[in-house]
DNA sequence: AGCACGCCGACT
DNA sequence: GTCGGCGTGCTC
């Protein structure tokens, strides 16, 4: 009998994209499973793949098919669930299934593939400088001849069969070892060793006696020497006696470094109690339903998960926890390794690869029962999970902008149905999306009006720059946020200014003529980085030293603009000498760590007001904060994008919320240009329900989400004429497949309607019901991998963007 | 995707 | 005659 296992190849194309059969040597057999990773050979070269199937026969003719090389897991990396999984997201998203695969994985368990050139035939026989090269070892890796500019010699000697060419898989990855030491268990045999030891050797026979109270343990050298006052010599005699041995031990990587402090159950508001036993019934009753839980800030949305999450662990299942990324500060985390302790891992893109690889083998190990991370995390391998919990539902984080382009609401409510147990959606703003499904009865609506402390919601107070202009006040602070400031100061309170911009992006204008500098191979302006005077293209890596004068009209007025924060940090002492500022941006941020520094010496109080961009918005949750400012409410709300109004509430809220979420009252001011918009307006009561009609009202108009779905086509070449061709011909051939229910919007440029010298134009589908849509993009996407990419057209779908 | 194979023009 | 350009097609 043959067993033939079937292997999803690393190689991300069309024709490939498919499994392979290859024949598993009878060695191997008793090692592989479905989810193990193996090496195979892939027409010349090896690749990496994944076993989702094996069986005992096979349609490829026997002369076609080859053997597995080598198998890299003895346990599977992926359960049947994330192969099903994986075949779901790659007709979801439209993705190739080795992308699917992979983005289930910490990185270290991808591929690394190396050239290795092989000497075939002695030294001397080799050109000169080859020699010197092969010296050392008969292997080197080809990139070694790259860098002495030694490969037209290197294709020379590989012709004359001198050298030949080997594609290695490289596994990343490495567990991290530590030596311990483990003492046998025999305590007769230790007190024997002990009596045998000469009386002069004092020191090893202390040792003996001490481990004999510890027969059987292992433990750190490290503390044996501190114990008994000795060192490795004596104990390396004692392991030579036999009185112990040296054993590996992996250890993982500890990405906490404080200390956590146990806390308990708070008590619970009657809503929450309400909420809690919604969600506690459907995990009893194994339903996979999903919750919105609608609550306003401060309301106590985390009590409510921590204590999900304790009936689940209860249960002997596993808890998931998404945060968005920007969120997942120690603040968060540490509220969830106080309940739970030893039980959580946190995965977050501050981690280092070894780090994320650690987190993730304690889930796979069954070491932790709850993980709390960003977006990836959804996929944690657990096999038993009794509930998935994203907080902050609205975050546009949750989905992934390239292949997979997965939403990680819609994988975490796939996996629920595999699970039988409940989602948990938590949002003081939900997006529009969730909530019409809680209003038409698909997800479960649960609502928290009151804040836990029964604290009242801030104060908003909306001011119209616009009349502080007439007033003759040039300054970014209005009349009344300045007297705001000033009481708080006098108060010893604390106050965070917000400036409504993206990121922390800085750039280089020129004064005169109000040239931005530009990417030369992007439409995009590049970003200025201080600490090497440079300036730099975030989409391709484009990057020149900033100019003494203007490239436009050489001037030398050229200057460096930041996000505004410096220039608000100088009015701020101008206004208020001696005032302590703290400023979050690329400068002050940049080194890892120092974001949580920043914070940590803010909730000590050390600085009155805390300053920075939408990165200070989220978790914050300090007592003395009883001030927030946001200088200009509008800057979101004109970007070109239909959730642009969604945004800008959501912002405004979110910030609002961070005011006087304990005893002490809060206030808001918002300064505006526009205080007539309905997002700016409507976010002074904040409350969500008018904005939510409001909106839903435009979007109806408009022809956007929830009534619509959308789809985004990208097509991008390196001359505009053929990009804007070939978008044209893929609406047309899109108008000829679908129906006439279908709008078709497009082709138009791209936002950014040049990246990497290759121009984009985009076409948007707008469609209510189509089941054909997948389907007929299916095919697009088959004529455009037939035919197109040959003209060296690029074409991307995708299906529910985020941006348009 | 990546790599070999194969068919045609310009060189020692 | 041979070297190397890149169009074509396959990968168990």
């Amino acid at each position: 009998m043959i067993t033939v296992a079937q292997v999803i190849v690393d190689v991300a194309a069309y024709p490939v994209d498919r499994p392979f059969d290859y024949l598993v040597p009878a060695e191997m057999t008793q090692i592989i499973e479905t989810g193990c990773r193996v090496k195979v050979p892939f027409g010349p070269r090896n690749v990496l793949g994944f076993v989702v199937a094996i069986k005992n026969e096979t349609d490829v003719p026997i002369e076609k098919i080859k053997p597995v090389s080598q198998v890299l897991d003895i346990e599977p990396v992926l359960t049947g669930e994330m192969l099903e999984l994986a075949k779901w997201l790659k007709n979801e998203t439209i993705c190739y299934e080795i992308d699917a695969l992979q983005v289930m994985l910490p990185s270290a368990l991808r591929a690394k593939y190396e050239k290795i050139a092989n000497l075939q035939t002695e030294v001397e026989l080799l050109p000169e400088p080859l020699q010197e090269i092969f010296r050392d070892s008969q292997q080197i890796n080809v990139n070694v001849f790259e860098k002495n500019n030694l490969l037209p010699q290197l294709k020379a000697a590989i012709k004359n069969k001198q050298v030949s060419i080997a594609n290695v898989v490289k596994q990343k990855g490495k567990v991290k070892e530590v030596r311990k030491v483990r003492i046998i268990e025999d305590n007769q045999m230790l007190a024997d060793i002990q009596a045998n030891i000469s009386n002069r050797a004092k020191k090893q026979k202390q040792l003996v006696e001490w481990m004999q109270l510890h027969a059987g343990e292992i433990m750190d050298p490290e503390v044996i020497y501190k114990e008994l006052e000795t060192s490795a010599q004596v104990l390396n005699a004692v392991v030579d006696l036999g009185a112990a041995d040296f054993v590996q031990e992996e250890v993982y990587r500890d990405p906490f470094t404080k200390e956590i402090k146990r806390t308990n159950f708070l008590n619970l508001t009657d809503e929450q109690s309400v909420a809690l036993d919604q969600i506690m019934n459907s995990i009893e009753e194994q339903e996979p339903k999903t919750f919105l839980l609608q609550g306003v800030t401060g309301s106590g949305k985390t009590e409510v998960y921590l204590q999900t999450i304790a009936k689940v662990l209860n249960d002997g299942k596993e808890a998931i926890v998404l945060v968005p990324e920007i969120s997942l500060t120690p603040q968060m985390t540490e509220r969830f390794r106080s309940r739970f302790g030893e039980l959580v891992a946190v995965m977050h893109s501050g981690l280092s690869v070894g780090e994320k690889y650690d987190e993730w083998r304690k889930i796979h190990q069954g070491k932790v029962k709850v993980v709390v991370g960003a977006r990836s995390a959804v996929f944690a391998p657990f096999e038993n999970v009794g509930i998935i919990i994203l907080d902050e539902e609205h975050e546009s984080t949750y989905k992934q902008e390239d292949s997979p382009r997965y939403h990680a609401r819609d994988v975490a409510i796939w996996r629920s149905k595999y699970h039988n147990c409940p989602v948990i959606l938590g949002s003081a703003t939900p997006s529009l999306e969730s909530f019409a499904r809680a209003k038409k009865n698909v997800y479960t609506l649960l609502t928290l009006k009151e804040r836990a402390l029964k604290q009242s919601l801030p104060k908003v107070q909306i001011v119209d720059m616009r009349d502080e202009l007439k007033k003759g006040n040039r300054s970014m602070f209005s009349q009344s946020l300045m007297e705001s400031i000033q009481i708080r100061l006098d108060k010893k309170e604390q106050i965070v200014l917000f400036l409504n911009r993206r990121g922390y992006s800085s750039f280089v204008m020129c004064r005169d003529c109000g040239t931005v500098l530009q990417c030369e191979n992007c439409d995009i302006s590049l970003t200025y980085h201080r600490k090497n005077e440079k300036c730099k293209c975030h989409y391709c890596g484009y990057e020149i030293h900033v100019p003494k004068t203007c490239p436009q009209c050489q001037s030398d007025h050229i200057r460096y603009f930041g996000t505004g924060t410096q220039k608000v940090e100088e009015e701020l002492a101008k206004f208020f000498p001696g005032i302590r500022v703290l400023r979050m941006d690329v400068d002050t941020t940049r080194a890892k760590g120092s974001h949580e520094q920043l914070l940590e010496a803010f909730g000590n109080g050390e600085a009155d007001v805390l300053l920075g961009t939408q990165m200070i918005a989220k978790g914050l949750d300090y007592p003395n904060i009883t001030l927030v400012g946001v200088l200009s409410a509008d800057t979101s709300l004109h970007l070109p994008d239909f959730r642009a109004a969604e945004k800008t509430f959501q912002l405004l809220t979110q910030v609002s919320g961070r005011a006087g979420r304990h005893e002490k009252p809060g206030e808001v001011v918002v300064q505006t240009y526009t205080p007539e918009h309905y997002a700016i307006e409507l976010s002074e009561a904040q409350e969500y329900d008018p904005f939510y009609e409001r909106e839903m009202q435009m979007r109806h108009q408009a022809g956007y989400p929830p009534y619509y779905y959308l789809a985004l086509i990208q097509v991008s070449h390196e001359d505009v004429l053929m990009a804007a061709d070939y978008a044209g011909k893929a609406v047309e051939w899109l108008r000829s497949q679908l129906s006439f229910n279908v709008s078709i919007i497009g082709p138009t440029a791209s936002g950014i309607s040049r990246l990497q010298n290759r121009y984009r134009y985009q076409c948007l589908i707008k469609y209510k019901v189509e089941p054909d849509l997948i389907p007929t993009l299916l095919q697009l996407i088959k004529i455009y991998r037939s035919d197109w990419i040959k003209k060296g057209i690029n074409l991307t779908v995708d299906l529910d963007p985020n941006m348009i």
